[in-house]
DNA sequence: TTTCATTAGTTAGTATACTAATTATAATAT
DNA sequence: ATATTATAATTAGTATACTAACTAATGAAA
């Protein structure tokens, strides 16, 4: 039984696991010159293109200034693809390159089979209650947000 | 049912849930001049001191130069104090000032209310599984770790 | 005791994340 | 039509996180 008041802290716990759990996949996708970030941007585009960055940016829980800096890595690597939209001139479109759909589909079975070999141990009811209730803390934080 | 790549990671999931999360506390502890990065480690120096920095690392799951460069951070507001350890020169052992603790006596109700919001609608034996589901995870990202 | 390996801490370099301020365009309201 | 307001994206500024390389001190071994 621990007294910390920091291992006490859900929130603490949430970040070190979070931290943990990225280092790892930061290690596996380094071989391919590619982050988890970008990863998920670019996965994001695989299922859907043709959005602008505000819409990928809320299908990829990320503010705007963080999406432009990692698309221009994307875009520097020839992953994805930017068109001023034609119907308002202030936005762009994104679009996945061909090498951006074959660099996608070489990491997509990785990182499944990271996030299967991180949840080794728990029961599949355990692991649909963990979903659960990280989907209730998100929107809690949402919830909570000033705003000003 | 969504049938999303990113929606079904649990790793991304848990990633954007993590962010949000700290963005809340971030904003609830601006006007107090801190980070939540900043307060773990004034907390856990609340709870013991006089141990180094490689130590302290461990103890808030944080590399090595992350530590260096936030304790800068806490040195220069007078709320941490270094002494070079008598009988180690390379290292330092670390001190909370009295400025320090006060400071971490003030946010510490802050962030347990802050805990309990977040994580409001959640039963207590659904938090318990929650906290043993991260430790669980993060264990297993640490058994993942490649070692070079 | 001199060499070699290890360890504590820092520095350098890169990537991410956020807020606030700015630019350019669009939409709305007089 | 013109002025105002709102919006998409970017830029600036600060903070965090990691790896790799480095410095200084320690410890162990020949």
């Amino acid at each position: 039984m621990s007294s910390s008041i920091l291992d006490e802290s859900l929130g603490f716990r949430l970040g070190m696991t979070y931290r943990k759990a990225s280092q790892i996949l930061t290690q596996r996708f380094k071989p391919y010159d590619m982050t988890p970030e970008q990863y998920t941007l670019l996965v994001r585009l695989v299922e859907e293109d043709g959005i602008n960055q505000k819409e990928l940016a809320q299908r990829t829980a990320r503010d705007q200034p963080t999406l432009t800096r990692i698309l221009d890595v994307l875009e520097r690597k020839g992953l994805v693809r930017k068109e001023t939209d034609p119907s308002d001139r202030r936005a762009f479109l994104l679009y996945i390159t061909d090498e951006g759909r074959k660099k996608a589909e070489e990491l997509i079975p990785i990182e499944k089979a990271y996030d299967k070999e991180l949840f080794a141990g728990m029961t599949p009811e355990q692991i649909t209650q963990f979903r659960q209730s990280l989907m209730l803390l998100y929107k809690n934080a949402e919830g909570l947000i000033l705003h000003n």
